[in-house]
DNA sequence: CATCTCGCTTAACCTGGGTGAACGCTAGCA
DNA sequence: TGCTAGCGTTCACCCAGGTTAAGCGAGATG
């Protein structure tokens, strides 16, 4: 593991000269809240459970997901170091759906009265408000993946996004990120099977696209990637973002 | 039409009388705001579009869209009468989708500072966050359909979620409702062509679970079609919802 | 050092749903 | 009262991607 980063609470709220006092001492409680760990392929949050406590992961990698009766399992989202993640699921009574680590994980537990106040903190509320609002971006797209693209751009498409939201964390150098998920994780985010996600990744590499070996990715050529998954970055928002150089 | 129902996004909200003074005068200036009309599939707003001001639609039925360079066309999200819809879309800069009726429309228009004041207004913020998260809980759902299901599970669950949101709007007598949608925007919301759509409107008639001509459609077997469908409705978050008998 | 497991890879075969095209019904509309 | 347009319906054909199964390499475990 790495130096930890911030707290990405922090990371996605607006210069702390524009908050007010009170928003000062919400962050501070926060930043004091005990670090909590997770191994890596374990259920933090199970479909169908009650939460009390609301979840930030510090770091790593984890996904949501939802089974159906007979089993099948569609992964609905990824989420990436840095990324809020469950601020806000104990806003509604009862979890839909169930989220895993894919790494180890570091996170925090906030009481579900203090998220509540949060949201509702004028210039952190609008923070959260703005990432919530490109979080539901990235769920449509998925949507439109899955519904109109075809193996191949779909595959492409999922890389391209994964890439352009490790960067916005700084967690891209010449192209280059850790890259912890499996081709089944992948085949199970785009509705694809292992064997054809197998077969796309082939395609990718032989088009000179990409490199992938073990949990290395490089992209060769990002804009050809971008061409073949029909990639628009623009859905992520990430113009305003100050950590893209 | 029939008489106008209230502002829906009244109906989100808590009794009004757990709201502050301040925020009573919000949603006083928001009664007061001029009713607009649009007629039956227009964009209502185009991707690439910059807002300033935001919507609500009162009346009727809409849906988001994106369109793939070369024509093709997901439906993302249908937006059924006393759904809130755009009021959040202007605190990102862009649109990433477009917004089009399916039949005519009324809504208001919110100057995006004034949207601004509600999110973060204490009781209307909370009720506002609770309605994103079932918004968000429903793209979720669409991920796992056209993921996973097949053609004859993914069209019986739409007609499910469909339904069941219109129970809970009110709009559903006897197990029938007012139903504009077409087989086309089936088929573009749930990723199949219109020509299969129609094998599988054919397949759940026969099966004696629906009855649809027109613009009606009434359930002849909702446990049925539930079970078709892999339905669950528990991502709806509908339970505490008062008008559901 | 042997064994086990997990993830990746390849191959042969099969099917759900796409494609393209034609037809018919109903509802405006001139 | 005939014309046009949109929508639903049906058919014949075909392919992208699913299915099943087997082999392989590398790291973990005893």
């Amino acid at each position: 593991m790495q130096d930890l980063p911030p707290n990405p609470l922090l990371a996605h709220l607006p210069d702390p000269s524009e908050l007010s006092e009170t928003e000062r001492d919400y962050l501070d409680m926060i930043a004091a809240a005990p670090l909590l760990t997770l191994g890596a392929r374990r259920d933090l949050l199970r479909d169908g459970e009650t939460l009390r406590t609301c979840h930030v992961i510090v770091q790593g990698w984890a996904c949501r997901y939802k089974t159906l009766e007979d089993g099948r399992r569609q992964i609905t989202a990824f989420v990436l170091p840095g990324d809020l993640c469950d601020l806000y699921p104990p806003l509604l009574a009862e979890m839909d759906h169930s989220l895993a680590t894919i790494t180890a994980i570091r996170y925090i537990e906030l009481p579900r009265d203090r998220v509540e106040q949060l949201v509702v903190a004028p210039a952190i509320g609008r923070a959260l408000w703005r990432d919530m609002l490109v979080t539901m971006a990235i769920q449509r797209e998925w949507t439109v993946s899955i519904g109109q693209r075809d193996a191949l751009e779909r595959l492409a498409h999922m890389l391209c996004e994964l890439f352009f939201r490790l960067r916005a964390a700084g967690l891209v150098r010449d192209d280059r990120c850790e890259f912890p998920l499996t081709q089944t994780d992948l085949a199970e985010a785009t509705g694809m099977t292992p064997v054809h996600v197998n077969r796309m990744v082939q395609e990718l590499r032989s088009r000179g696209l990409i490199y992938w070996k073990g949990r290395v990715l490089e992209m060769l050529d990002l804009p050809g990637l971008c061409r073949a998954g029909l990639f628009n970055p623009t859905y992520l928002h990430q113009s305003a973002d100050p950590r893209l150089a």
